[in-house]
DNA sequence: CAGAGGATGTGCT
DNA sequence: GCACATCCTCTGG
């Protein structure tokens, strides 16, 4: 049920990010158990994206996750207020990694409503990547975890899209990477309310 | 060691 | 639709 390590070692970040899509993340926290179906994500091709954080080799501090093997989360802030939470599928030289955009919630709502402070019925409840980990609890504590834990894991609970129920965008909020913003890297569930806007 | 800016969300107009 | 919140990270001096 829980998926495995070898799961993360797949080097096609791209067919990751569409297969993602209806994998279910949980988290437990403090024996608070969250889950959503995951319901859009973007794919960040290694060295070769410009808008990757190791892009070009780049490597800091802050991306050194991203020079481990895949399988671990990599959890950073964003404008200073929002937890992005990112799924690592590094190998080798290859350091991609899957940002989780938007959940539907599962397991745990009524916590998810208590994190964010509305009703489960509101889609702006885990609906872009900022609330998607709010909602789940995930904070920068989430950083370097293991995928394969007891604290943050992916399960596949069978549910499947077909690919004319999957749709590719470019990604959002990376116009700084030039011809890479271009890049339809972005997926996500058609007419899922959970999606984040612009979801056509 | 200071300063700028970022893979965004919210609330008000 | 737009302003602004808020702080870590990287860069350059």
């Amino acid at each position: 049920m829980k998926l495995p390590y070898s799961y993360y070692q797949n080097q096609d970040v791209v067919f990751l990010a569409k297969d993602l899509l209806g994998k279910v993340l949980f988290t437990e926290i403090e024996g608070n158990i969250t889950a959503g179906i995951i319901v859009e994500t973007e794919a960040y091709f290694g060295v070769m994206d410009k808008a990757s954080h190791a892009y070009g080799g780049r490597r800091t501090d802050r991306t050194e996750i991203l020079y481990n093997d895949g399988g671990l989360s990599y959890v950073y802030l964003c404008y200073g207020i929002h937890h992005l939470f990112n799924i690592v599928s590094s190998v080798k030289d290859e350091h991609h990694a899957v940002l989780v955009r938007a959940v539907e919630p599962l397991i745990g709502t009524e916590i998810m409503e208590l994190r964010r402070n509305m009703p489960v019925s509101k889609a702006a409840i885990s609906s872009g990547p900022g609330s998607a980990a709010k909602a789940l609890g995930i904070d920068r504590s989430f950083n370097t975890k293991d995928l394969t834990g007891e604290e943050i894991w992916i399960e596949d609970h069978n549910i499947r899209y077909t690919p004319d129920e999957i749709t590719a965008r470019p990604r959002i909020g990376v116009a700084y990477a030039q011809e890479d913003a271009f890049l339809p890297w972005r997926f996500f569930v058609k007419g899922n309310k959970y999606v984040s806007k612009p979801n056509k």
